[in-house]
DNA sequence: GTATTATATGCGTGGTTGCGCATATAGTGA
DNA sequence: TCACTATATGCGCAACCACGCATATAATAC
């Protein structure tokens, strides 16, 4: 029970809900989650292990990106639910459709690139 | 989103979860919540006010009584889904199953009955 | 090594939540 | 009318939450 109301809280909350929709599109690192929803670094990060911690989401780490995604494999049949509901909830929904959107154009800030972008 | 975030928040307590598991089985007043869950009357009323303030239930007033169900014809998608989330949540659960089995001896303390007892 | 990046986290704080107590409202029965 | 019931609600408080700031950790490039 108390795990269950662990994932409802995790939900309840506009931040989570935003970069869950970003995260039903595709695995995303923090700064593209803080650059989509136009959050602080700490916003994002926070707000990612949260939903780390209600067992909705994996993490993978790849040099220096921590790469959050749904952990699809190791959901519970009631977070399966909860995230279809999630889901339905969004559908539609004008924020959800602009950051979905907006995800397209986030840059994962390569050095690489950074250094393209300077040079 | 707002409401979405309302409906979650909603979810995330264990009280309303105990309560919601209640009136998945059938309709019930506050005084039979606050029995079968052994809870104040105060938290009783407040815990079904939050939940039908969330569009989740719908109310029926009866003489003294004000009867809590779920209300099946007015809910959204995402909440039928959210619902089912938790009914599924609950599945097994000691303290659901627990409460199920004591909401079947619980009394509405009609006064005709409180009379019967007392004499 | 240093500089720069991405991410995590301790601390403080304003805001929210849950709930007990007391009280108010209202229906019922005599 | 009064007594008794079921329910709702204002107030206050302790606990919790979201988040900004500053800082720490760690990977990368030079």
């Amino acid at each position: 029970m108390r795990e269950v109301v662990k994932a409802f809280k995790a939900l309840s909350d506009e931040t989570r809900l935003r970069i869950l929709n970003l995260l039903m599109e595709r695995e995303c690192c923090v700064c593209e989650v803080m650059q989509v929803l136009d959050i602080s670094q700490t916003r994002a990060s926070r707000n990612l292990t949260i939903l780390y911690d209600a067992g909705l989401l994996k993490l993978r780490r790849a040099g220096l990106w921590a790469l959050y995604s749904i952990d699809k494999d190791n959901l519970k049949a009631y977070q399966v639910g909860m995230l279809d509901a999630t889901r339905q909830a969004l559908e539609g929904n004008d924020i959800a459709l602009q950051d979905r959107e907006r995800l397209k154009y986030a840059q994962r800030l390569l050095p690489d690139i950074i250094c393209g972008c300077k040079s």
